[in-house]
DNA sequence: TTGACATAGATTGTTAACAATCGTGGAATA
DNA sequence: TATTCCACGATTGTTAACAATCTATGTCAA
């Protein structure tokens, strides 16, 4: 989720065991968990790697947010009284706080964040499962194909939706998503940079 | 999927290794990847129990439905040259087969794999596993909360949709397909009638 | 020098025994 | 008779040893 591990990483069980104090079989569940979320691909007695998502699986990504992501967002402003407005406001001032002090994995990780709380926001639990893979799935692939600048970085535009959200404007707040999710797709350059894996149980116990 | 399970039955793990034969390893991930998708239910230290969705559950499975398949019908009939139809058409035949000679568990099976199918077609990976995912439940919820009468025999609705799709009338299908899911939920009756388990050992060989 | 092969080490997959927890039934008491 | 407590049995959770598989290194031959 904060981009820190490197997609074709391997997380060998002994160094997951070594490094978090765990037996293996919790190890074993917890890669079990994430390969099933898509995060990571279990090859049968080789190991698990940190997924590497294909261009293809990137277009697909996208396009099932461009599915879902409208009309979920496009409900929540047409009636913002039922739902819990505080929970994103708070958010925003997360996300321009860690804007300020330049915190990259924060920053990642609260980007991402801001769209699964937009559909936590509709107190439907399946959507907010589907949302939260969805996003997930997507800072692997800004970290894949992101251009390295600020292509998770997109300044006001979270602030923008909400507001539009506010002021119940359901049109404007689909179209300020649209553009905002086309913004991030736009930002990928589709070279699979095969970055090397780097030394990893730091990266683990940060 | 075919309903032959009724919600909160018990799944011990002596017992489902006995059934089919293999170690409790095996059955343990299987029951863990299951409680991943929210088909069963892992309680600690007690056990595995067949899902029992809530009333709430229910409604939002379908609010994500509606959120979902409407946009997919629609854009499958936009372009239904690009898709493979055939799968769907067999599909149908299927099902009008299954419904000539009464097979309960295989109309229910079908009927819920139409959908399915339907995601698949559109070639993406996510939203057809969001798709499964949803369809599953559905499964569970019908069987819970459906009139035992033909609340999951749409009988011709499906292959509607599909001759909507075929013909490239995407309004036509899209509008056919809210109704589809408007007669299927209206079909509940949402009185938790807790079925009491059954023999089991014999319903899992079938 | 390169290629194939074999062996050794490391890593994953499986099994079985052990520990911990929970539900049930019975006995004792009010 | 009803209720509480204790103990037993059954079931799940965990651990550790074992088996199987793969990777890598080194040797031998062409």
């Amino acid at each position: 989720m904060e981009q820190r591990l490197a997609p074709n990483t391997k997380l060998s069980e002994s160094l997951l065991c070594k490094t978090f104090g765990v037996g293996r079989m919790r190890i074993r569940r917890a890669l079990l968990l994430l390969s099933s979320q898509g995060l990571i691909e279990l090859q049968s007695n080789r190991g698990a790697y940190v997924a590497c998502p294909s261009k293809s699986d990137a277009n697909d990504v996208f396009a099932a947010r461009m599915l879902i992501e409208p009309p979920l967002v496009r409900n929540l402003a047409q009636n913002p009284d039922v739902i819990d407005l505080r929970v994103l406001v708070d958010h925003i001032e997360l996300e321009d706080a860690a804007r300020e002090q330049n915190e990259r994995t924060e920053i990642i990780r609260l980007s991402g964040e801001f769209h699964t709380k937009l559909a936590q926001a509709s107190g439907n639990k399946f959507i907010f499962r589907m949302m939260r893979e969805l996003v997930t799935r997507t800072s692997l692939i800004v970290g894949l194909f992101g251009s390295s600048e600020d292509a998770s970085c997109p300044d006001h535009e979270h602030g923008d939706i909400l507001q539009a959200i506010q002021t119940k404007q359901p049109q404007k707040a689909e179209k300020l998503l649209i553009s905002h999710l086309h913004h991030i797709q736009s930002g990928l350059d589709m070279k699979s940079r095969t970055e090397i894996p780097e030394d990893l149980e730091a990266i683990l116990l940060t």
